[in-house]
DNA sequence: CAAACCTTACCACAACTGTGTCAAGGTTCC
DNA sequence: GGAACCTTGACACAGTTGTGGTAAGGTTTG
């Protein structure tokens, strides 16, 4: 049984019906319908609503940021603006006055005691 | 003058001093800290905030978007786990039992020409 | 030291998200 | 033709986002 309707695709997939309706308005998975209009499921959509659960719990991401990263590989305006804006990464202190820019170096080295408590270790580059 | 103040930014960028501290702690934009703790955004950061504001405008995307995408490239197992559910396009209904693929057959050019008058018709709420 | 800044931490509020339920109507199938 | 599905559309409601305030308290500087 490979055809299933939206309650049934709901309750193998831990779904419910309103929510694949929602999934598929955000453009998510679109299943095929029925010459009535009826939704049908496949087992590739089976398998996908459910990665998509895992994907979502393991995460901590919406439905929405899905839906985003979709737009971004499909927009290619979209993605190279967003990439570009990213990288125009934050410059140091380059561009602030001398005086003030003292104090910050005098004031590095106890910020960056305060910070080594915090995790932001990651300053890879995929340049 | 490159060391402005949070509500110098603000008025130079079109942001309020509010939305400045909040695109900070969505991890956006974190601008130098003076000894006493005052947030000091240089040109680096007024520009960035000039350009954040057309990226949002142009794309009608919001600030949780670019967050998002932030974190797509900075967590690479997010990445990965995302793209690979999206490249995990949705199958054609090879899946489906051999009747109903039919009836799909024969319906997909009215389907097709049914969509067609309907580009994207955003259904609108009732205000 | 007082005015005029800044800070964080709250209260507030509209709009959107995620989710349920219900209604009115078409489809399937016995 | 009626039960049991499906469809879209709407009302509803909690939680989040985006945005504004205000309060209590440090900082800077005339």
């Amino acid at each position: 049984m490979d055809a299933l309707t939206i309650h049934e695709a709901a309750q193998t997939t831990g779904w419910s019906a309103r929510m694949l309706r929602y999934v598929e308005r955000l453009g998510l998975i679109e299943p095929q319908r029925s010459a009535a209009g009826y939704r049908i499921y496949g087992a590739g959509e089976l398998q996908r609503l459910r990665t998509l659960r895992e994907l979502l719990d393991e995460h901590g991401i919406g439905l929405g940021d899905v839906a985003f990263a979709e737009r971004l590989r499909r927009e290619r305006d979209l993605r190279t603006a967003v990439e570009g804006w990213i990288e125009s990464e934050p410059r140091r202190p380059e561009t602030v006055s001398a005086d003030d820019w003292l104090r910050w170096e005098q004031e590095k080295h106890a910020r960056l005691l305060a910070a080594a408590t915090a995790p932001t270790p990651t300053m890879e580059t995929t340049a």
